[in-house]
DNA sequence: GTTAAC
DNA sequence: GTTAAC
DNA sequence: CTGCTT
DNA sequence: AAGCAG
């Protein structure tokens, strides 16, 4: 047995201010590579967004710098800049460098908001070798500096402006990252969806890295989930469209839903929660799944489209296909870690569920033309596998016995 | 647009010491249904096991106690009592209420351990209606307790002892949980593999909560993760056995792997990186997989198993009844987010890949019998994909075309 | 979780 | 309205 | 009943 | 691929 004799007070660290974001990155943004580069920007554009989505802000900038740096600025209220009561500095600052230090505890003028837990601004900065914040407030320019999350500057007013928001400019930490290049594509998808997601909001990107080839593009659309849906299809083809639209207003918890399907095999399936993209789902894609399942299955039988005895659709057959965006907003969301990629709220599951039943049975009870072609997918999706699983079950019985060898003329089935 | 005249320094709140972990558990614990219930255990049980990794503790008792609380003990260091320096509190009170407060950042004896964050007992605390700790150390027990986070003692002396180590005593707050209720079968999966992974480390579990009916079990092996994958292949058939083994200590990084294949066609394969279970796999898993399907694939063509011709297995295919148990112990590891669902850390991956391709070549050579066994398993794995996949596309071809069935007498492929 | 039956 | 089944 | 988990 | 959970 080792010596224990040194373990003692000193032996414990507690790490303070912004120290553990900086030693422990992976607890904050998951990781260190392009991903965890990118989430830096996805932080500080969530703020922005959250301000659009409270009815605040409505146009949002985001700029490549041609040293390295990202620029988010928004026309929303201006992070405030008075002396915090708590923390007897600058809310600017506290903001910037404090952890959970936010406004969407309860207070702060956000109905629903993706963020909620108060650090992400904390994390960019603790992450960036340089961070500039501007506050346009009350025709004045506010800003203050940082360095690794530590303020280089008090808050200063810098001069006068007619204009009103926030806007920040990080440079990420090469001591951090494995990488510091921002990819045009990544983000640019970034904006076209947050766009989409958020009716009436601009977003404009801007490359000036490279001098000689900027490019930039401005995002703007009326028409919400519908278009978005569209835009993912644009390489296929939809057996309809427009796509299935549902959109519900449930004690206060919004549910919109977009669906329709190409013809290929392949699912594309989104989710949102408060603008936030859930990459690992949760209970809204829990409860759309279930529902879309089963109203199919219901109005595949109802209809005789199917017949009774055949058995039912699986998950996986209506699926096939399937392009859908949903997008809920509620006022407590909870997500699995800090990086959000799960909507864990288990009352949205039944919400969701019992919404999209009660419309998308409406929709296929009234679109017949539709229907027609939605089943006629799903029960074809549906036989495919009937037949792979036999083809396959097959194969083993008889290889079980046999010798083998590879694919190449494993004909047995193919014709 | 809403008003915007009451967003200021009073809109933004500063949460302290352990509110943002009752406030936002999702961050901390990833839920608050069953799964994060049981994260409390695992985040107590997990620096029991960190003593025992660094060789301090040889055994760990987890009790479920009558009144809904669970206990863990063990022979570790135990958690210093004295006054830190930084906060001026006893240690123990503040690794118990102080976010990132740990032993695990440089110094603390640990060469390896799980724990990274210091945040695991703080959490606990914060969502616990009541905690107490027990420290024995110097012939004293030390004891404090807690509500919700708050000391509702002081570290106290309550007796003599002759034992050493740690007793974390702890009721899961029903405020925040939706069941409080541990389930035997869970906790008693995680002590099994806990002790599958820390050779010679003993750990007994017991439930004291119905009376009449009291349960205990008592885990210690010497074998290690060979005789967990034999556990894992208790109601299977395995294609061989003992499993194939590998450990290999690589730059004070220790690789170990045991795997076989059993007759059925599922997947079982567990990672582990210092003995916490990465339930997403990560860097470890991806480092095995391109070794794995690359070994097989080489050795069949080798051997002539396979033909040139045939084209290569998938790792789908050659994971088709695979069993194994992978568990790297690291220096510095990366998790992402705080609940370690995966490992990140870039190096492991490629390290892995070297130690498992030079391993599982090396036994294919020596073990021609076992090695055969393999290569039919999953060679008949490709021809029953390659056999599903034609049986599909032939179907969507006619089907794309002719009306539409559902299965039931889609008999086409089937004999 | 929803729906059907008692 | 509550309980059992899907 | 459908989906998620191991 | 089977069992549990919502
Ligand atoms: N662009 C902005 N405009 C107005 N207020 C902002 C802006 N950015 C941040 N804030 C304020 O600062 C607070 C803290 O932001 P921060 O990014 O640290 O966390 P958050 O958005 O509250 O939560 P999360 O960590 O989940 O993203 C916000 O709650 C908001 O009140
Ligand atoms: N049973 C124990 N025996 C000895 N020391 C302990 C024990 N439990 C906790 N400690 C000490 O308290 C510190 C803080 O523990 P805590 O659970 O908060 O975080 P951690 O284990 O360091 O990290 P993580 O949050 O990733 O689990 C540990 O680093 C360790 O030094």
């Amino acid at each position: 047995m080792a010596d224990n004799t040194s373990y003692s007070a000193q032996s414990i660290t507690v790490l303070e201010g912004l120290e553990p974001v900086r030693k422990r990155p992976g607890m904050y943004i998951g990781g260190t590579g392009v991903d965890g580069l990118h989430h830096l920007i996805w932080e500080i554009l969530d703020n922005s967004v959250d301000e659009a989505l409270a009815g605040f802000a409505t146009r949002i900038d985001i700029t490549f710098n041609e040293d390295g740096s990202v620029s988010v600025l928004d026309d929303g209220r201006g992070i405030p800049v008075e002396v915090h009561p708590q923390t007897k500095k600058s809310t600017l600052e506290t903001v910037l460098t404090v952890l959970h230090a936010g406004g969407k505890f309860g207070d702060g003028g956000y109905k629903v908001s993706g963020g909620l837990h108060g650090v992400g601004s904390s994390v960019v900065n603790a992450l960036s070798t340089k961070l500039i914040a501007e506050v346009y407030l009350d025709g004045k320019v506010h800003r203050q500096e940082y360095s690794r999350g530590v303020p280089t500057t008090e808050v200063v007013v810098t001069g006068e402006t007619k204009a009103r928001g926030t806007q920040i400019t990080f440079y990420p930490d090469a001591e951090i990252f494995t990488t510091t290049e921002f990819n045009w594509n990544t983000v640019l998808d970034r904006c076209r969806q947050q766009s989409y997601l958020t009716r009436g909001l601009t977003i404009h990107l801007e490359d000036k890295r490279k001098p000689e080839t900027p490019q930039s593009y401005t995002f703007y659309f009326e028409s919400g989930i519908e278009a978005y849906v569209r835009h993912i299809d644009a390489n296929k083809t939809e057996l309809f469209s427009p796509p299935v639209s549902i959109e519900k207003d449930v004690d206060g918890c919004i549910i919109a839903l977009a669906m329709t399907y190409t013809t290929d095999f392949s699912e594309h399936v989104y989710t949102f929660a408060n603008n936030i993209l859930t990459i690992d789902g949760g209970t809204h894609l829990t409860g759309f799944r279930a529902a879309h399942t089963r109203a199919i299955n219901d109005y595949a039988k109802k209809s005789g489209l199917i017949r009774e005895g055949d058995g039912s659709l699986t998950g996986d057959d209506v699926r096939e296909g399937l392009t859908a965006v949903i997008s809920v907003k509620l006022g407590n969301p909870q997500f699995e870690g800090q990086t959000k990629g799960k909507l864990g709220n288990p009352e949205i599951r039944s919400l969701i569920e019992g919404v999209v039943y009660e419309g998308l049975t409406e929709y296929l009870n009234e679109h017949p033309n539709e229907a027609k072609k939605i089943i006629e997918k799903v029960a074809l999706a549906a036989r495919a596998r009937a037949a792979a699983r036999a083809a396959r079950e097959t194969i083993i019985r008889k290889g079980a016995l046999e010798g083998m060898t590879l694919p190449g003329k494993l004909a047995d089935c193919t014709e």
